[in-house]
DNA sequence: AAATTAAAGGTCAATAAAAGTCAACAACGG
DNA sequence: CCGTTGTTGACTTTTATTGACCTTTAATTT
C-alpha cells in the first residue's frame, strides 16, 4: 500500500526532527526508532542510505556498542533548488575533463566552491578516470558519462550542504 | 547510573584538562581517577585506549610503581610533511567504509577537515564504492585497497593543498 | 646490600548492549 | 512482465564495562 510506505513515514519524521532542532543535528537510537514504527531495526538503515546519503547533503554519524547512536547532520537549509537544477543543467549527460574542469574554475570564482573544494573534486575525478583508463578499460565517451555522473553528485551535495 | 556514558565523561574531563593546560600536557593518577568516577582503574585505560591514541592526536606516557603517573600530550604539527606523514599512516593498504567513516569523522574534529569537505569526499567514496559493486563488480577485498588508495589522494591532496 | 612489601599501573577475557551487513522476498510502477 | 524500491530477519562486528590476575617501581626492613 503506497497509502503506508513506511519508508517515508520514517523518513519524513527524520526530517520533521532535523527541522525543529535548530543546529541541523539530530541524535537516533536505533532500535527505539525502530519500535515506533513497529519495524525491523535494519529498515533504518535503509531509510538513511535512500534518503539522508552525502548526496543529498547529509552526513551520518554511528557509533555501535553500548550507548550506541546514530547522528544524522543536515549541513545546512538555503539549499535552493534552482542552484540545484542549474548544476544539473550545466553538466549534460557527458562531460569531458576540459569542461569539467572550465566548470569547476568558475564556480570557483563565483564562491560557490572554496581552493580546497575545487581541488578535492578535481582529485575525486582524476582518480576515477585513471581506474576508468588502466584498470578497466573503459571507452573515452564512457568515461565522459560517468565523469558527469561524479561530478553531479559531488556538486549536489555541495550545493545542498 | 547505568545510562550515563562513563567513557564519555571520563573523556570530556580528560579533554577539558588539556584544555586548561596551556602546554598540552597533563598528569593523571588511575586510581584516583577511577576513584572520581566511581568506576575500575581499567577502565581509565579504556578511556585512554579509545580515545587518546596517535590517530587521535595524543599521545600517553605513564610509569608504574610508587609515584606513578599517567600522562597525556596533544601533539601538534610543525610542518605540513608531518601532517601528511601522519595521514598516510592513519590510513593502511586497505580500509573498509566504517574505519574510513570513523576516520573522517576524527579529522573534522580535529580541524583537518571542514563538514563540506567531509561531505564531498564521503560522496566520492560512496560513488567509487558503487561502481566497484555494481558495474565492475569488483570484490569486497579489492574495494577496501581502492578505497584506500582514492581517501589516501584526497586527504594528502587537501593538507598539502 | 638484599629481600620484602606496598603502591602504583597494565592486560586480558567475559559479558552485555548497541549498530551494521547481506541476501531473500514482497510490492509497486511503468 | 520486468526492473526498481521497500521489508524482513538471521548473522556479524563494534563498543563499553567489570573484575581477576600480572608487572613494575619505590620505600622499608633485615
Amino acid at each position: 500500500m503506497s497509502s503506508s510506505n513506511l519508508t517515508k513515514v520514517i523518513e519524513q519524521y527524520i526530517a520533521q526532527l532535523l527541522e525543529d532542532n535548530e543546529d541541523g543535528t539530530i541524535s537516533l537510537r536505533r532500535k527505539d526508532l525502530a519500535e515506533r514504527f513497529g519495524c525491523v531495526p535494519s529498515q533504518i538503515n535503509y531509510v538513511l542510505r535512500s534518503r539522508f546519503a552525502p548526496e543529498h547533503g547529509f552526513l551520518v554519524e554511528s557509533q555501535r556498542g553500548g550507548h550506541g547512536y546514530i547522528r544524522v547532520i543536515q549541513l545546512s537549509f538555503k539549499s535552493c533548488d534552482e542552484k540545484v537544477d542549474h548544476i544539473a543543467e550545466l553538466i549534460d549527460n557527458a562531460i569531458t575533463e576540459q569542461e569539467a574542469r572550465k566548470l569547476l574554475v568558475n564556480l570557483q570564482n563565483r564562491k560557490v566552491l572554496t581552493p580546497r573544494e575545487r581541488l578535492v573534486i578535481e582529485v575525486a575525478l582524476r582518480n576515477q578516470e585513471e581506474n576508468g583508463r588502466t584498470l578497466f578499460d573503459i571507452s573515452p565517451y564512457r568515461r565522459d558519462l560517468m565523469r558527469a555522473e561524479l561530478l553531479r553528485k559531488l556538486l549536489t551535495s555541495l550545493v545542498l550542504g
